[in-house]
This record gives C-alpha cells, structure tokens and sequence, in this order.
DNA sequence: CCGTAAACCGTACAGCGTTAGGTATACTGG
DNA sequence: CCAGTATACCTAACGCTGTACGGTTTACGG
C-alpha cells in the first residue's frame, strides 16, 4: 500500500496519540513502533512527518506548554502574575506528569516558551525588580514548578505500614500519604508558593523604601 | 578467559564508572556495553554484581544521596535545618546534574532517603510544626531542590543575542545568562530558599500566637 | 497531461538491556 | 590434600529500539 487517497496520518494526530500513550503507559512506554501500530501504519511512516522521536516529543511538549497563563503579568500586579503564571504551568504539567522528565531535560527554546520568558521578564521589569532579580524569581518560580511536577512526594513511600513503624519513628502515617497523594502535592506546591511570594514582598518593600530614600 | 585470578570488577568500581560516563556523556550515554568496555569486560559480566541497570543506577544515586546533611534537625532551629538540608541537597545533585532525571524518577524508597525524611519531619514536628504541614514542608523543600536540580535556567537560552533583540525586548541580555549560568542557578535557588524560609516564618509566628491564645 | 513531491510500504542496520550456557579458577568442607 | 561447589568471567543470542534506505502509487501544480 503506497500513497492513501486520503492521508491517513497527520502531525496533530500523530501528537496526540504519542500523549496518549505517554499518559497510559509513561515514558518508556512510547515506542516509535508502538505509536504506529495505534496509528495502524509501520513505524517508519512516522519519519515522513517528524524528523526524529525527540522532534515529536518537542511538539508534544509545546502543545502541552501553550496552556501556561502569563497573561495576569499584563493585566495585574506582579505577584497575581507569578502566582497565575504558576498554578497554570503547574496544572499543565500534572494534567501529564509522565512526560516532565522529558519535558525539563530539553532547554527552553520553543518559541511559546520564549515568548511566555518575555512576558515574566518584562512584567517583573515594569514593577519595578532589577533585571537580575526579575531573572531569579522567573528561575525559582520555574524550579518550583518542575520540582512538583517531577518529584511527586506521596508518590515515593510505599503503601507499607510495617516498614515505617519499625525503624522510622517520625514517618508512621507516611504510608497513608498514597491516599492524599494528589491533595497532598497540591497542599506542597501551594504552600511552597504562598510562602515563596510573601518572602519576596517583604523584599520587594525594602526595595521600594531604599529606593525612595538615596 | 574464565574466572581470573584476582577478580577485574568489583561493585564500588563499577559504579564509579558509570557516574563517571554519566558525568561525562550524559545519561543516555551510558549503555552497559560502553560501561563493561571502560572496564575492560564484556556487558553481560556485569549482571554478575547487578541485577539490572535500573538497580546500579539506584545505588549510584544511594551514594549521592548519601551526602546530603540532615543533622542539623537535632542540632540546631528547624530554619537551620532546612537550610542545611537543602543546601547540601542541592549541592549533592548539582555535582552530578546528568543523573538526576533518573533519581528524580524514581520512588523513594532507598534506606538513606527514608532515613533523611525520618529526621526531617521528627525535626520540623519538634519544632511545633503540625504533622501534615510538615510534610508539606518537607515535599516543598524537595521540590525546589530537585527544580533548581533539573531545571538549570541559564542553559534555556542559546548563546546568539539576534533571536532575542528582534522578537523578544525583555529578554535582550537572555543571551549572556549561559556566561553566568552557575552564578545565575545558584542565586535563584538561595533567593527562592530565603523567602520561602521568610515566609514560613511569617506562618510559624501566627501558629504560635494563636497557639498561645485558645 | 505530465513531472514532481508526498505518503505510505518493506527491509535492514546498529545498538540497546538482558538471558543462557560454557569454562576455568578460587574457595570451602572433609 | 583433595573433591565439590560457587564464583566471575566468557561467547552467543533474543527481542527490542530509533532510524536510513529504496520502492511504489497516488495527489497535486504548471
């Protein structure tokens, strides 16, 4: 069977389903082979519309990326811009952890995700951060974004009572952690992120007050 | 060439060979067969000391791990020890920044880690802290490790200042980042750690208050 | 209407983690 | 001291991976 009348791959279907299967299956679980044989074609079919497996996992990276909210950074003050920004990176993230590692190994030169960097920058810039600064909170901001989304915590204690009581006094209800798992990560994140920025407002006055007194 | 009369691999050896090719070419640069070849074996003779792959690197990360200071909970304030603690934690994966995909990925389960997590939440619960926030502490302060860990902001950004002049204003300095690129994760990590600790503190504070007046 | 590009196919290659089975040496119990 | 077993290497091979190549037919542009 040469060339279909009507096409039977595309790039946005071919996306799609390599995030399904990443999303059922994990990582590892996406094999080029794999993937076609869900398409109902042979794997070297795919090269005709990607040029490499890691091409494809890029753009499945930009799609799940172009759900992250800068816009708040336009529209309202800094910290209601990082906090949005945040929450919606987070969101996209969790809605598919199993392709983070991926995700965060690759730097960042999509163009969603330097425009989504412009946007940050200039809005720390315009309320009134130093450059270097507005950098650092975009970095910290972005470290604590990828650290929840990689590390599920709950995720790595085993569902084991008897391991915990025995020899780690201080964790006996760590085994319960697998039923709040999710609650649990969330509850991290947003207390990462509410103490992270109320650290940063008090830096932010002493900088406001050192500046209007040279 | 059968057994030999003093044995070629031992298990220490063999792991700080691959770290060494992980540091070096990177996680996919290591294949079983590179790593017998360093040591001058053949691949399969390794599954003489190590089940699996899977299982040399989880040891690989065990040793890394093992450097992370957990002492100060019993020695001095919580904020020290968290401080210590993510200091040292940091600085441990941030030697060997090619692994931790890997050590992200994977549960927890390891003694040394339990160990670790034991004397984290024994200190924070100590120090008043309620047991779940705690917890959360503790997951919160992973997750900004592991971020600064395998995010590394700077290298984002190609080293050519075109792309970013035209299209991107607010980044137009992006392109000297990889210059200061250690400088750069370093002061973001600290910033992030110090106002998440500030913040924390703000927290304490009114726990303790309201604590004092039931 | 024809030439070219596109979108599939099948085949094939090198490299991967891992298993099986062989062999000679080192260690251990009698 | 010697026999038996466990050890630590070997070679060969399996099924998997990403991907390069070339063939074939169809769709499309001039």
């Amino acid at each position: 069977m040469p060339r279909p009348s009507t096409p039977i791959l595309s790039r946005d279907r071919i996306k799609a389903a390599a995030l399904e299967i990443i999303d059922r299956d994990g990582l590892p679980g996406l094999s080029m082979r794999r993937l076609a044989a869900e398409l109902g074609v042979q794997a070297p079919s795919l090269y005709s519309h990607f040029p490499t497996k890691d091409a494809l996992l890029d753009e499945v990276c930009d799609e799940i990326m172009s759900a992250v909210d800068v816009s708040d950074f336009e529209r309202s003050d800094w910290q209601t811009g990082v906090r949005t920004w945040a929450r919606s990176y987070r969101a996209a993230l969790a809605a598919h952890p199993n392709i983070v590692p991926f995700l965060a190994g690759g730097p960042a030169r999509r163009d969603s995700a330097l425009r989504a960097a412009d946007a940050i920058h200039g809005g720390l810039v315009r309320a009134g951060w130093p450059p270097k600064i507005a950098t650092m909170i975009g970095a910290s901001t972005k470290y604590l974004v990828l650290g929840a989304a990689i590390g599920s915590f709950s995720r790595g204690f085993e569902d084991d009572a008897r391991v915990y009581n025995d020899r780690y006094p201080n964790l006996s209800q760590a085994h319960r952690l697998a039923e709040h798992a999710d609650e649990i990560d969330e509850g991290s994140f947003e207390l990462a992120l509410d103490s992270f920025l109320q650290g940063l407002c008090l830096r932010y006055e002493s900088l406001r007050t050192q500046d209007a007194t040279p």
